[in-house]
DNA sequence: CTTCTGTTTGTTATAACATTACATTATATT
DNA sequence: AATATAATGTAATGTTATAACAAACAGAAG
């Protein structure tokens, strides 16, 4: 799958910043090269968010870049988000994966997606 | 701590609904009872979440009373929201809030508040 | 009872986030 | 070149959430 030019742009954006960016300062940022239209950013981020390039942080209205190999694969992201450096920590941890996997088995749900997202203060913050 | 009016009115209508309900939602529905402003809705929404008696879903922007006792208590709440009826079934599960007590332990985390949502097709919709 | 204080309420306006609809351009295949 | 498909641009609009301010209310202190 190709990656086009305004995914590009956004995805090296997203790259860069420490921080999750809202879909609003990706445009700010991005007007010099381009880019005019909200639209034209939600179309890069959710292709890139398909593509497992990116993920959009439900709880801030955010997105990042994905900092792993690629998380198209099938282990569960999980978000730790500092309120006070707007930090945003991702990773994987099998044990929770599983245990969510086999909650939804117990319970007969099939997941299509899923999102963990903890809010609090980094190591370095508190 | 007292509940108001505004706030009884909305927590009855959450209580009465079987899928979870945006805040405009909850706005046009109690028109008639005095609700005329989001500002009223959000504050009511606002103070029944702190009080544990509602909970955000955050993958919707929408809103729903709380299922269990009252979800002040210490573990941490999943939802599985389905994709095809609207339903969310609202639990928690030990393990997990261990598994993720765990990991913010060994990261330093210090979790305020912690989302988990599981978006897919429940036992009836699949 | 009345003054003070803090909380809840109401209202308007506006900010922040996201999508619809439609016209246009690019690309790639036949 | 003709056609089909995907990507792009633009304007308008829809949806979600908060800021700022004025007013009403309730309880405590004098």
């Amino acid at each position: 799958m190709e990656i086009t030019r305004n995914e590009e742009l956004v995805l090296a954006l997203l790259d860069e910043s420490k921080t999750p960016l809202s879909a609003y300062d990706i445009l700010d940022a991005l007007r010099d090269q381009g880019i005019r239209a909200p639209l034209q950013v939600y179309r890069a981020l959710n292709k890139l968010i398909d593509k497992g390039a990116a993920h959009r942080i439900e709880s801030k209205n955010a997105f990042v870049a994905c900092s792993r190999h690629d998380c198209a694969g099938h282990s569960t992201t999980i978000f730790m988000l500092c309120t006070a450096c707007d930090s945003a920590e991702e990773f994987a941890e099998g044990q929770i994966t599983e245990a969510l996997a086999a909650v939804c088995e117990s319970r007969d749900f099939n997941p299509a997606r899923t999102v963990i997202e903890m809010t609090g203060l980094c190591k370095t913050c508190q």
